[in-house]
DNA sequence: CAGCGTTTTAACCAAATGGTCAAAAATATT
DNA sequence: AATATTTTTGACCATTTGGTTAAAACGCTG
């Protein structure tokens, strides 16, 4: 019995019913958000009944709330390292769109998933967000752009706006990513594509608007 | 009676029941989209009954679609017309952001509410928001660019990473408010007076990207 | 003011939905 | 093999929710 249990998790070969669980209620959550998910429909898709659905967790709120930290915590640590780490500024650009567009790109809808309940409750989500420590500290992002500009390695620009132009630029995409495939008429390949060439695209873009 | 009416009419004293129904459902709508939003809460914010908002409105669909449909019709045209204009480049990319944020902050939450419920069913509601004639031809504008590239007026740059570093910068905030807001420490005013600086600012940060 | 169409309401209804429970099935322990 | 423990299930319950209905209130016209 032994033997058997361990060759199924080494191999991973069947999932428990907890992760079976959780793959389907992050797929049904992302795709419905808190309110338009149903937990029959989570049970389905998971192949199980609904009562041991709550068998498992106790309520749909307990479910969402795991769901929705597991995706916050994959964005938002993201955004704090490039306010935290000790790089120049150029590198901090570079890597900060390189690597989050890799994560992202693995979970495409996430982004407008946790930026559509942050907006239904921002307080609170939020604040479950950055519990504790961890609070974003953009001070010294932002001070690391006035430096440059006083040094005079970059033109004049209000750190603020090259902030937002930075997360706007590698999020967004993703956050419009139904309406930018059908209007511009991208298939999915073609979307990825255009995302890996946006890792290079994208610091080069604000590195020719600021330097001097 | 007629003189009153009439006066009521051109004060604009009071809203028709219809209008008072409209502005609760956007309101509702846009905060909570159309799976969380409650009949009832609707009914409340109108200061109405449920059965007279069913008077007016044969079900949620009808009336989520009405609400939608205004709400993607002030946000789609608009960025069409940046494809369809005639102007130069420059011109046309200035005109864009200046005009898309002054729209915008009048209605700072309905990019994510659009973007929201499109992501839910792309084919159903981007089929509606183009029907007919009125569908998206980026072509022009990215033809546009190519050309400025090849004149050599501008850098060598993909037309369509322009085109979603434009869209980005711009829309973006707006889809993000509460956690720029939030993250950042930008009280209500603070958050309008950046957009209104970045009417001037993405402009200004796109030319002197790609200019030579 | 009587009569008629329109607007508004209170009371209901049926379906959907989150959640529970006791019993069965499977698994582990002795 | 017998017993205890954990996992899974079908049936059920209470509440919420979108939607209906019949009657009342309103406003106008003859």
């Amino acid at each position: 019995m032994l033997t058997i249990w361990l060759k199924m998790k080494i191999g991973k070969k069947d999932k428990t019913t907890e992760e079976k669980i959780l793959a389907a209620a992050k797929k049904i959550f992302v795709q419905q958000g808190m309110a338009g998910a149903r937990m029959q429909d989570i049970a389905d898709e998971a192949g199980i009944n609904k009562a041991l659905l709550h068998y498992y967790f106790k309520n749909k709120e307990q479910l969402f709330e795991v769901i929705f930290m597991e995706a916050a915590g994959r964005l938002f640590p993201r955004i704090n390292e490039i306010f935290l780490s000790d790089q120049p500024l150029f590198e901090k650009i570079e890597r900060f769109c390189s690597e989050y567009i890799t994560i992202v790109l693995e979970n495409p809808y996430l982004p407008l998933f946790v930026l559509n309940e942050i907006n239904r409750d921002p307080d609170y989500f939020l604040g479950k967000v950055w519990k504790g420590k961890n609070v974003p500290q953009p001070e010294k992002f932002l001070a690391q752009i006035e430096k440059e500009v006083a040094k005079g390695t970059i033109r004049r620009i209000s750190p603020l706006n090259l902030l937002m132009n930075l997360i706007s630029m590698t999020i967004f995409p993703f956050v419009a990513k139904p309406m930018f495939q059908k209007n511009l008429g991208l298939d999915e390949w073609q979307f990825r594509a255009t995302m890996e060439q946006r890792k290079k695209e994208i610091p080069k873009f604000i590195i020719d608007a600021i330097k001097k």
